[in-house]
DNA sequence: GAAAAATAAGACAGAGCTGTCCTATTACGG
DNA sequence: CCGTAATAGGACAGCTCTGTCTTATTTTTC
């Protein structure tokens, strides 16, 4: 009945559209609709019937980040437990979201200020806000730190591991170790102060 | 008598020019020449003449940035005192380069591999590597960390804070402060094991 | 102030990407 | 098995960027 109601062909070939292109643009965010197009084993034509501009493939893949991102948080269950064993579920449930994570980190550092993903994030309330504030608010994160600093370098460690990972530069393992003692370390509050 | 007896006026230009491509490239990297030479206040037939090439331009970018790398480096004397002061020193050197970070980033995480700048940096030594290796050796550094992954993590923290400050989400003394505190904790030695 | 150096401004062709369209095949579903 | 849906493969014009050139104009420099 939904608009949606698409054949069981279109909707795998859209899926195969958009897996092919978050691994594509991950990792050159201004390759080709033909480069797409290729990775997906489709032809161009194809990839232009299912997303007629570029920016309709982009924000397509915007909106399947935000919903396997917020799928991820989901599965984290931010809530439960200390902040400190959440944030960790977190990092954990990021780091698997693998090259998707790229494109959004590459695409959001494009036009930095509103982009429609915050939009679209703030739309659905934020957990990840949450447990920063919770961890600060009963002394379980360092108080040193802004939320907003702990936002952001979560980020960046969560990523750059990723990053490492992915290049091969070191074995998967080893660098989710490092993530979460390199996050877990960073954040403790110290028992003796600096 | 050098081949590079440029005049004055030679000279100032092309600073002019590798300045504004800094600038303008590590806000976007894929920035045409028209938007660099107007950046530069030049017009794009004499972008053309200093740099026949993008390819040409880039390589002298990237040997600007090592120059200035090396100075920075230097200047932070990683060879004196304990090894945590020093990469205090370093992280602070490095982030004094504003743009240029960026633009080095971003550049070096396109082709992965063996960019031209590996080669260069290689031929100089790496002080970097040194002192992370120092501080492993005589615990002062978490045992349990890779040099890999130190190397890594710095650049990762040292830059997204750059990143931070630069557009303006936070102010720039708590953002360095936090950026010392941060890697501070993590590498260090932990007292009562984990 | 005149010669030389450096620049601005713009024309130009070649290349690549984009979005649209059309036609011949191929795969799917009843 | 037949009709429909979906695709492949190209042709096409419009656009932008690039790199090269040429010709005036401005700025140094002596």
């Amino acid at each position: 009945m939904s608009i949606e109601a698409e054949s069981g062909t279109r909707a795998r070939t859209r899926r195969a559209i958009l897996d092919a292109a978050v691994t594509v643009l991950s990792e050159r965010r201004t390759a080709s609709m033909s480069e797409i197009a290729d990775a997906a084993n489709v032809a161009r034509s194809t990839l232009h019937r299912y997303f007629a501009d570029r920016a309709e493939l982009i924000e397509a893949l915007v909106d399947n980040a935000i919903a396997r991102g917020s799928a991820a948080v989901q599965e984290a269950a931010l809530d439960k437990g200390p902040a400190t064993d959440a944030i960790r579920r977190l990092a954990l449930a990021y780091f698997d979201l693998g090259p998707l994570m790229t494109f959004l980190w590459q695409e959001l550092s494009l036009d930095q200020e509103d982009h429609p993903f915050w939009q679209k994030m703030e739309a659905q309330g934020d957990p990840m806000t949450e447990v920063v504030e919770r961890g600060l608010a009963d002394g379980s994160f360092d108080p040193a730190f802004e939320a907003e600093w702990i936002r952001h370098m979560f980020w960046a460690v969560v990523f750059s591991t990723w990053e490492l990972v992915s290049d091969g530069r070191m074995a998967r393992q080893p660098a989710i170790s490092a993530m979460l003692r390199t996050i877990e370390k960073a954040l403790a509050t110290e028992a003796a102060g600096a």
